[in-house]
RNA sequence: GGGAGUUUAGCUCAGUUGGUAGAGUACCUGCCUUACAAGCAGAGGGUCAUAGGUUCGAGCCCUAUAACUCCCACCA
């Protein structure tokens, strides 16, 4: 028996346990049923997840469940992302360290535990949002395996030199203290100022205007340019020009048509480097490399008395030289928008340091991230233009080092004579060059037996890249690897398609010459409110995945994550909770209902199903035929809409109309009670289990409850969705949409009348083309509407009622 | 500057191939019906962002415009 009321929190934490304890999610390796396998991504353990990551993971995880219910066995492991900078980041907020004032072993310590409390964390909640994840699975992309994984293929890549070494201006993080990929870039308006600055030509014949906003790069300054086409200034190319306050510095007047003409006073100097614009024409033109700011964001030696000021402070103190000595003219207040590194906000920089990179970017590489793109399936298929743009527009290597100490280290040496790479033996693996010697005790090239070991870390998204590669023990063994991919199934937020996404679709291609998927499935952001992203900021509000399973419960939320179409951005307010909730009370008071019914149900199929009771399970498959193709096409929100509909219709007419039936087989017989249970059973245990794919913890209730006895999974998770057996019927559904229009009229007609629904009517005339159907349910049309006699006549549908004497009186 | 998306009832959103505008919610009116009042039945409510075009017929197709969101580029 059903308690009274669902009590959501206790029941979703029995079931909870009851599934891990069980192992009902567990991957089977030994079974020969299909497998499924899907590449969660692992969160970045940097802070608390927040309802983006319980959207996403509630949305593919009803794609999991609609797959393990139709007999597959399921690979769908929990890994942690828990490497590199943002958890180097999270570790140094949480204990109030800094990384690079500790030695590394010591921070290393630190940071794992801190790893493995926040893992807990995650992967209980997880569990609490029904998640249907095999635990046993997870990996940690700082683990042995992980590493290794990441480590050979850093070596293989090395090797064939799609990986490379150079000395490249790349962006730099003054305040993490490392290089930083352009992927992590991201736009931020600031207020600045425009100083307009005479410099003065070498020969003394005068001066020229230049406009800049990093007076302090003066040191720096290494070319002035014009543009060509600009009649104001054509006669100055090839002048020399004194730097203002290093006025021992002489540059060259160059000319180039990135100069905007109309901007600032068209005349720009080079710096290397104060942005993009300044790397290309370095490289262009063979400038000479001066570098005025360091590692930690100081001014270095080349900028005389300005040197170890803070790039700020230098500003201050140069303009104030600067206005002093008569080069400042003009100073206009600007907003413009600088790059600032995603994870810390500060604006960048750009220096020159020896790092590794990735080739991703010549032409015949972009094609073939383009040709890949189009034999992935995406979901939805709009993503795809997103892909494809960013693949389009890629122009640089993917730079993976990383000048941090919590991450992957590059398993290489370098010889301390020549320079030249030593790499570790792939059985060495993972390894630390800082506490390891390479095992070949000479360099190949020299002969040499000095070896200088690499101190850089990978970034985060060369391990994060290769999930496909760790979950499928490509480090222990390439061919069972190669056999598993590409997996079934990945997902993931609109955002990461450029980074995740691209990079594991060219790590599959250099390693398996494969995709590392079949399908990719991207979800939207939830928001907020009205265009705000749900972010960190939000994830201790009272909108807080544990305040709103406190709450609601899992079901309810999960409820809510399968909305309208996959992909679209969510609106997360309590209100929307609300339908979820009517729903869950709705499923368990119908449930325990007919549940009563079905005290002495006989597992034996009745001889004769009565019309009404055969539409219902036709109506059914019917909508199950529909929700099922909406799940293979990854929409869960339509897929759990069609049977909600169902559903609801399946209360408030069937039930109403044949519960008479089941009251009272005195009355109206046995068979039509017996045939009554059967539609009942069937139909009901077929919606659980399309339930049981956003909703598993009430539907296993109800199932434990009641239908295991008769069926034989272990839990509702574990069975299979079906259809209910029926012969074809010609017109059933439209027939019984009849009756049911039929019983909608006389309802009508009473609730104009400000009659009560069980008001009693003398008699009815019913005008049909469906005349016999409709007869053969006239039982329980008199017994739902309380009316006394029907009469019939062929003709369009018209229903004609006569009023008893009794209720006109009344 | 280039591109993508969105705009439908007070609110949140559906609307497949062009064929009489839909749901939930809110509001209003009834109903304590031997599961559920967190329920049931019923009613009202829309110039489908705007302006053109194609068509016998446009929420849907085409062109332009506006507002909002996002991506890319520029940002001396």
């Amino acid at each position: 028996m059903l308690d009274k009321k669902y009590n959501v929190q206790e029941k979703e934490a029995k079931w909870q346990k009851f599934w891990q304890e069980k192992g009902i999610y567990k991957f089977d390796p030994k079974s020969n049923k299909p497998v499924f396998s899907i590449d969660t991504p692992p969160p970045t353990v940097s802070g608390r997840l927040h309802m983006g990551h319980i959207l996403s993971f509630s949305q593919a995880d009803m794609i999991a469940r609609f797959q393990r219910m139709q007999g597959k066995n399921l690979f769908y492991p929990l890994g942690f992302d828990n490497n590199g900078l943002p958890t180097e980041l999270l570790v140094e907020r949480e204990k109030k360290i800094r990384a690079h004032t500790l030695p590394r072993e010591e921070f290393t310590d630190i940071a794992l535990k801190v790893v493995e409390q926040f893992n807990q964390e995650y992967r209980d909640l997880m569990v609490e949002s029904g998640t249907s994840c095999d635990l046993s699975l997870g990996y940690n992309t700082i683990d042995k395996h992980s590493q290794k994984t990441s480590q050979k293929s850093f070596i293989q890549l090395a090797k064939q030199g799609i990986a490379y070494r150079e000395n490249k201006p790349s962006p730099w993080c003054c305040k993490c203290r490392t290089s930083v990929a352009v992927a992590e870039l991201e736009d931020k308006e600031l207020d600045s100022v425009f100083n307009y600055l005479n410099f003065r030509l070498a020969d003394g014949s005068g001066t020229i205007p230049i406009a800049t906003t990093r007076p302090e790069f003066l040191p720096a300054c290494v070319a002035i340019f014009v543009n060509p086409e600009d009649e104001r200034y054509k006669h100055l190319i090839g002048n020399k020009v004194k730097v203002p306050l290093f006025e021992e510095n002489e540059v060259t007047v160059l000319s180039d048509s990135k100069v905007g003409i109309e901007k600032g006073t068209g005349i720009v100097m080079c710096c290397t480097f104060g942005d993009q614009t300044d790397v290309e024409w370095w490289k262009e033109y063979k400038l000479p490399l001066k570098q005025a700011i360091d590692e930690g964001g100081k001014m270095t030696e080349i900028a005389g008395k300005y040197a170890q000021m803070k790039t700020t402070d230098a500003r201050k103190a140069i303009l104030e030289d600067l206005k002093n000595e008569g080069y400042l003219f003009k100073q206009d207040p600007i907003k413009h928008s600088v790059k600032v590194h995603e994870r810390c906000e500060e604006p960048i920089e750009f220096l020159s340091k020896k790092q590794w990179f990735i080739k991703t970017s010549t032409p015949e590489l972009k094609e073939k991230w383009a040709e890949l793109g189009n034999q992935l399936i995406w979901r939805p298929q709009t993503m795809k233009t997103r892909y494809m743009a960013w693949v389009s527009n890629l122009n640089q290597d993917w730079s993976i080092s990383r000048q941090r100490y919590f991450g992957v280290p590059f398993p290489v040496w370098y010889c301390s004579e020549c320079g030249e790479p030593i790499f570790a033996e792939e059985s060495e693996l993972p390894l630390n060059p800082l506490t390891t010697q390479p095992k070949n005790a000479k360099c190949h090239k020299c002969g040499c037996a000095e070896f200088v070991p690499e101190s850089d870390v990978m970034d985060t998204w060369a391990t994060s890249s290769v999930t496909p590669q760790i979950n499928c023990g490509w480090a222990e063994d390439e061919e069972a690897c190669a056999k598993r991919m590409p997996m079934d199934m990945r997902f993931c937020g609109r955002d990461i398609i450029t980074t995740w996404g691209l990079r594991t679709i060219i790590k599959a291609h250099y390693h398996q010459n494969c995709l590392p998927w079949k399908m990719l499935i991207v979800n939207g952001w939830v928001m907020a409110d009205k265009g705000v992203k749900f972010s960190k900021h939000l994830a201790n509000s009272k909108l807080s995945p544990q305040e709103l399973l406190k709450t609601y419960g899992a079901d309810v939320i999960r409820y809510w994550a399968a909305i309208g179409a996959y992909g679209r951005d969510v609106m997360m307010s309590e209100d929307g909770l609300k339908d979820g909730y009517k729903l869950l009370n709705k499923l368990w008071n119908a449930s325990k209902f007919v549940l009563s019914f079905l005290e002495d149900y006989s597992p034996k199929k009745p001889k004769e199903i009565l019309p009404m009771d055969r539409f219902i399970m036709h109506k059914f498959n019917e909508a199950y035929s529909k929700t099922f193709a909406f799940y293979e096409n990854v929409e869960m929100g339509y897929a759990k809409a069609e049977m909600e509909k169902f559903f609801w219709n399946f209360c408030d007419n069937y039930i109403e109309l044949a519960k008479n039936r089941l009251y009272k087989p005195e009355v109206y017989g046995l068979a039509a009670k017996e045939s009554a249970q059967w539609a009942c059973y069937n139909t009901l245990l077929g919606m659980l289990k399309v339930f049981a794919i956003t909703m598993p913890h009430i539907t296993e209730e109800i199932y434990q409850d009641y239908f295991k006895q008769f069926e034989k999974a272990e839990s509702i998770h574990l069975s299979k969705l079906f259809k209910i057996e029926m012969e074809p019927e010609e017109n059933i559904l439209a027939n019984g949409d009849e009756v049911f229009e039929i019983v909608s009229r006389l309802r009508q007609f009473k609730s104009e009348n400000k009659l009560s629904l069980k008001a009693e009517i003398e008699s009815i005339t019913i005008s049909t083309h469906k005349l016999d159907f409709v007869k053969s349910a006239e039982a329980d049309i008199k017994a739902v509407a309380s009316v006394r006699e029907v009469k019939y006549q062929e003709g369009d549908l018209d229903v004609q009622i006569t009023l008893g004497e009794v209720m006109q009186e009344n």
